[in-house]
DNA sequence: TTACATGCTGTTATATTATAACAATTCTAA
DNA sequence: TTAGAATTGTTATAATATAACAGCATGTAA
């Protein structure tokens, strides 16, 4: 495979489950990931789970925990997922990324009373889409 | 099986497993439970799932989503799991419910810009805690 | 009473999500 | 060019969760 000299690239297998979250309008999970990468000679889960791993520690995806399922980020990689956050419709499915500034640092400063300093958050709003409401 | 007039009360199962997250130190996951109340009559995963389904329905426990485990909840029942927060130390696993009326008030009137009215949120911390930063 | 609806239970089987373990290859930096 | 790191390919298995069906208890309506 051409490999390119560093840092931003990623490697073959990345690159294709890259493409296909970022194409799709909707979270998809790692099975459905898999049969649609098959055609591409990825064929079994631990390839694609090791790409998602490594998309989402660089910060090209986020995991939506409540639905265990990955999107693409569309805010600049988050600052590496330090600070994410979901509006996800209960109906439709569909899941937004939110990127507001003030939400974001409020967050980012917020001090837990124990003494706990934080390093990242992820947040997940639930409810219902302007189409499904 | 003595069956109560209403509301409040929990099922035998769920009463079973309701008691053994409340005791425990640490969130606990579906089959750590199962195997913990077999010897109560509990045999097999739906069981489990089924109280779980409940307690989280009423407020009782939370689940951990970054961890697929659950914990009792703290804080009077949430309003029915409406506005949920945690912090989770990413070394010991330890997780706190947070109570933080101006956190839990901010973000229950945050308003998505693309219109979306939110219903429930659930914020999960990551950081090192006390003892082990 | 009978009939029906609801909620909980028990059970078997299966679906879905994720990782362990090992061998081989490719990339990168020195 | 060579050693380490990262990536890949592969088989098997672990961990998490649900489908489907049957039974029983309770409450309510006819
Ligand atoms: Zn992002
Ligand atoms: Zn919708
Ligand atoms: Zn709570
Ligand atoms: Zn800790």
């Amino acid at each position: 495979m051409t490999r390119m000299h560093k840092e931003n690239s990623l490697s073959k297998n990345q690159q294709i489950i890259f493409d296909l979250i970022d194409k799709s309008p909707e979270p998809l999970k790692a099975y459905t990931i898999l049969y649609n990468v098959q055609k591409k000679g990825i064929n079994a889960p631990p390839q694609v789970y090791r790409a998602l791993d490594k998309l989402v520690e660089v910060g090209k995806i986020h995991k939506i925990e409540s639905k265990n399922a990955f999107v693409a980020c569309k805010n600049s990689d988050c600052e590496i997922s330090k600070a994410t956050a979901f509006s996800i419709c209960e109906s439709c499915e569909v899941v937004d990324e939110i990127s507001d500034i003030k939400l974001s640092k409020y967050l980012s400063s917020f001090n837990h009373k124990k003494g706990m300093k934080f390093k990242r958050f992820n947040l997940e709003f639930f409810g219902l889409c302007k189409k499904c409401k």
